[in-house]
DNA sequence: CGCCGCATGTAATTAGTTACATGATTGT
DNA sequence: ACAATCATGTAACTAATTACATGCGGCG
């Protein structure tokens, strides 16, 4: 299981409590790998079991108490040698895809709308991704190595979303051409 | 659950076992949907017993006996209605994204060679795709409406290897240069 | 007063993976 | 003899989702 590992990640640099980590898997690495917060909380319980992870009580004033969470030794080392095991991938699972092998005019100005939202969400995460880019990243080759990495990934998320896009727009044109020549048809 | 209606989706045409489900889902519809065999026999019971699909005993001479499926009229009904209804995506999950959040030059080496191996996957999968394309896709405004719909999720296949294969070779550049550079520090 | 953000959890369910099982036929 | 393909399953387990729970403080 890669969320532990996607967990010790997060915490290579900073100490973080859950809803801190929640947070941050909602942004950064959560766009490569997404978590509830009910699985993050979990994590956190076992990894500090096997002694991967220290935890830390943190009494507020005004708020919750939090408990925030660091690597142990052991914790780096167990990571580093995941790193040098074999990936798995789970592809992700798409309705709209299986939607599209249903076409008809029927259903056609439902998937329209289904693109536009596509379209619109992809946008955002897009200009996100930008932003973080210029900010941090503008020139990859004079970052300390492990910044090249995230930088990498980085692009991978942005290159996928503008093919996205690209590619919503064929769709949409597809699709309003089925429906043109669905009124046309009954037009007849 | 859309693995069910992947499953209708694959016999709106044809009348399919098990086992043949099986095989299409490590091709085609496959490509957006995985499922295992154990998965896929399961859900078919369960359609079934829902009265979205009709069973028929083959009988074979020199292969085991074989169940075919195919599509009740209530099932036919039953797909259409979901594909009117929201989508859901389950982002995919790959821990190699995640271990590029952990570059060094220690495990470098190991990442460009699962960066290679991915791009030979993505190489044979983009392959296959264009070959799909070339022999049933040249013309898409040709193709009845539900064909038209297949091409598209075909189309966003394809640009998608295409987007990684280049993103793979960006990668294994970078990879590179943090590999040469660890080499000039040793040597220095 | 009610909702939002902070902070952490339990419990139940669904979905998916891994391991194991059976038994015939065809090819090397 | 041995593996591969056809064909269908059970059982155990892991991972992920959904629903529900608690309680404080600040804002409108």
């Amino acid at each position: 299981m890669a969320l532990n590992h996607a967990i010790m990640t997060a915490l290579l640099d900073d100490r973080l409590s859950g809803y801190e980590l929640t947070k941050s898997f909602d942004t950064s690495l959560g766009f490569f790998w997404k978590a509830s917060h009910q699985q993050i909380y979990k994590a956190l319980r076992d990894l500090e079991k096997q002694g991967l992870l220290e935890s830390e009580d943190v009494p507020q004033a005004g708020k919750p108490d939090k408990v925030i969470y660091g690597l142990t030794a052991a914790g780096r080392e167990a990571l580093e040698q995941w790193v040098l095991g074999d990936s798995r991938v789970t592809e992700s699972k798409d309705d709209m895809f299986v939607k599209f092998y249903n076409l008809s005019p029927n259903n056609a100005p439902h998937l329209l709308q289904e693109l536009v939202e596509r379209r619109e969400q992809d946008g955002m995460r897009l200009a996100l991704y930008q932003r973080i880019k210029e900010r941090h990243y503008t020139e990859p080759g004079a970052l300390p190595v492990r910044k090249r990495g995230i930088y990498l990934a980085l692009l991978a998320g942005i290159r996928h979303c503008e093919t996205r896009l690209a590619w919503a727009r064929e769709a949409e044109a597809l699709l309003q051409g089925v429906m043109a020549e669905a009124v046309s048809a009954a037009n007849s």
